[in-house]
RNA sequence: GCGUGGGUGGUCUAGCGGCUAGGACCUCAGCCUUCCAAGCUGAUGGCCCGGGUUCAAAUCCCGGCCCACGCACCA
């Protein structure tokens, strides 16, 4: 399916992985002690540009959309998980055939060859027996898997909660649990109205079987999350804000085509059409394209992929992949999910609290209602025992057919017998009852977004190499505004007063708030590739004219181009190209 | 978790039974240098971990850890 890309001959990844340990990207934990797979360390350039690519996506998903943020904890009790779904969904049953080694789902072997429905749901000895029992075969072989041990692979981090074998918990695999869990809450502080979405950046956990590829697949991750609760009768998204957006589509259809047929389409035509079943998320993927582009994700190395239906999450009825192309491979940095009221609706069954906000109508409706209030003193002593049930019959009956209470007597079934009841005897009345609103279960659109992910690829899609005077260059085009530093100040010659106006300067562009480096050590060409490596989109040099008429040269990453300009208005310059209303000439 | 191939200064590597383990780049100090990885001098720093074989192991064998690729997995 991985749409060949030709790239540099040596892969990207590794590249990236030689940059990121020698500038301090990112870099295995733990190495001194042989290292933990699938843990990693951002070093100080990465933490930066990691900070960034939060601070932005909390500026467009949070602020921009007007949502709130929260913070929850990682460490969640089981029976949070247990109603989500996620202690089965995560407990895998895989068996190794002992002849090919292949490692096969249990649970899959047993569901294609047998009557045994939801077999994930089976502890792994009974599947074993299963297995042995309906003498099923290893899929790539045809070895008997009878008598090999099934066994279960929770992909979720255990823990216990407090001393002793306390109770049981798991570090989240995701954060959205945390956000549900509060729901009741949390539509109290919006005011009980909808829409509204909580978003939440943090980390989330998963005890991969075998991580991969860098910081793609990792143990533990930051992601960020948006929880959008919505009326699912009455709201819709503001779908002109994005209808113009292009979105390089990749439905199910073209998929199973086996194509790259992909479908450029603006949001607008795209869920007119139907290619985007639900509003909402045709929403988010304008809104998340635009942010890609913001923050420097390659337009064409992007595209939006619709989940096949076997492979949807057990919560979600629709749901899209932003993906990247990294090495000729297509990464999920982004999940789109219609999850209904899936969990609201898990939670509220068993936590037995409210997971609803009231809807007033919008003129109070009149309802005439009828009642029964039965008599006891006179059901007890005529039916017995059975007067209980005659009651709740009636009360019933009152609500499906209140015609049957016209007459003298009324006649109620209770389990097949038939009794006649005198209709004053069962305090039957119509009243008139005012209802204002109704409660309604919110349905949940899902943005959420691999942090670490859309580093990577905002690294690699960086990564960029020319030729300057026949020497090879290798920087990183970063969007200046996530650019671990902004600005790196440089004297030409730490000599002759030249050091202390270029510190002096740092110092005062720092206190403006810019990420601002010094560097005096060596030729001033190494330190601009220094900084070109690490992605620095400025580079400022006080040189011997400084002196004389306080002016400084301020470099381009990417084009190397240089321009003079008075030392003081440094800060608004800066300021003005960050914001792109001026750029960097080449007169030097 | 299985299979294949790998792990030598910060990075990239040479060495493949006996070497004070070599180089390049980086880094640091000094000199030089008036805008793009220049030069000179000097310095710091290394055989993934644990067993075994051998007079002798970076080198051969076994186990572990980590990495890459393939299989499986990715709710």
């Amino acid at each position: 399916m991985a749409e060949p890309h030709e790239r540099a001959a040596r892969r990207e990844g590794e590249r990236l992985a030689e940059l990121g340990r020698r500038r301090g990207f990112f870099f295995p934990s733990y190495e001194v002690y042989g290292g933990v797979a699938g843990l990693y360390t951002y070093g100080p350039h990465g933490a930066a540009l990691k900070r960034h690519v939060e601070a932005a996506w909390r500026d467009r998903f949070t602020v921009k959309e007007d949502n709130f943020e929260i913070e929850g904890p990682t460490i969640t009790p089981k029976a949070v998980l247990d109603a989500s779904g996620h202690t089965d969904g995560f407990d895998d049953m895989l068996v190794t055939c002992p002849s090919c080694t292949a490692s096969i789902r249990a649970d899959h072997l047993i569901e294609d060859h047998t009557d045994v429905e939801d077999a994930e749901a089976l502890p792994p000895a009974k599947a074993g027996t299963l297995i042995t029992e309906h003498e099923l075969a290893c899929p790539s072989c045809g070895t008997p898997l009878a008598d090999e041990p099934v066994e279960s692979f929770n992909l979720m981090f255990e823990t216990a909660i407090g001393p002793g074998d306390g109770d049981p918990g798991y570090l989240r695999p995701e954060t959205a649990q945390s956000i549900f869990v509060e729901f009741p809450r949390l539509a109290e502080y919006a005011r009980s109205s909808l829409p509204f979405g909580v978003t939440q950046i943090g980390t989330g956990y998963r005890n991969e079987i075998s991580p991969r590829k860098g910081l793609i697949r990792v143990r533990e991750f930051t992601m960020a999350e948006l929880e959008t609760f919505v009326d699912p009768d009455r709201n819709d998204p503001p779908l002109d804000r994005v209808a113009d957006v292009s979105l390089r589509l990749y439905p199910i259809d073209a998929q199973r085509d086996d194509g790259t047929a992909y479908r450029e389409e603006s949001v607008a035509d795209a869920t007119d059409a139907g290619i985007i079943g639900d509003p909402w998320i045709g929403y988010y993927l304008g809104v998340a394209r635009r942010w890609y582009d913001r923050i420097g994700v390659d337009g064409d190395r992007l595209r939006f992929r619709q989940h096949l239906p076997d492979e949807r999450s057990h919560y979600a009825s629709d749901c899209w992949d932003a993906e990247a192309e990294i090495d000729g491979d297509w990464i999920e940095i982004a999940g789109f999910a219609h999850r209904g009221c899936y969990d609201l609706s898990h939670h509220a069954e068993a936590s037995g609290e409210e997971f609803t906000v009231f809807r007033p109508y919008d003129e109070p409706i009149e309802r005439e209602r009828a009642t029964v209030s039965p008599d006891m003193a006179t059901l007890g002593p005529e039916f017995g025992t059975d007067a209980p049930s005659i009651a709740a019959a009636l009360e019933e009956l009152a609500e499906t057919e209140p015609g049957a209470f016209a007459d003298e007597t009324v006649l109620v079934s209770v389990d097949g017998a038939r009794f006649e009841v005198p209709v004053d005897a069962t305090g039957f009345t119509r009243e008139t009852v005012t209802e204002t609103g109704e409660h309604v279960m919110p349905d949940v659109i899902e943005p959420s977004f691999g942090i670490g992910r859309t580093v990577y690829t905002l690294l690699v899609h960086a990564l960029e190499t020319d030729v300057v005077d026949g020497e090879e260059r290798t920087f990183l085009a970063l969007d200046p505004s996530i650019a671990p530093t902004t600005v790196a100040i440089f004297p030409l010659m730490d000599r002759d007063g030249l050091g202390e106006q270029a510190r002096d300067l740092a110092a005062s562009l720092r206190s403006t708030g810019l990420e601002v480096d010094y560097d005096d050590a060596g030729n001033i060409g190494r330190r601009y590739r220094r900084q070109d490596e690490i992605g620095t989109p400025y580079c400022v040099t006080v040189d011997y004219d400084t002196l004389e008429d306080d002016t400084v040269t301020v470099r381009d990453r990417d084009t190397t181009a240089q321009e003079r300009v008075a030392a003081d208005e440094l800060p608004s310059v800066i300021k003005a190209l960050l914001a792109g209303d001026r750029s960097i000439g080449a007169d030097g």
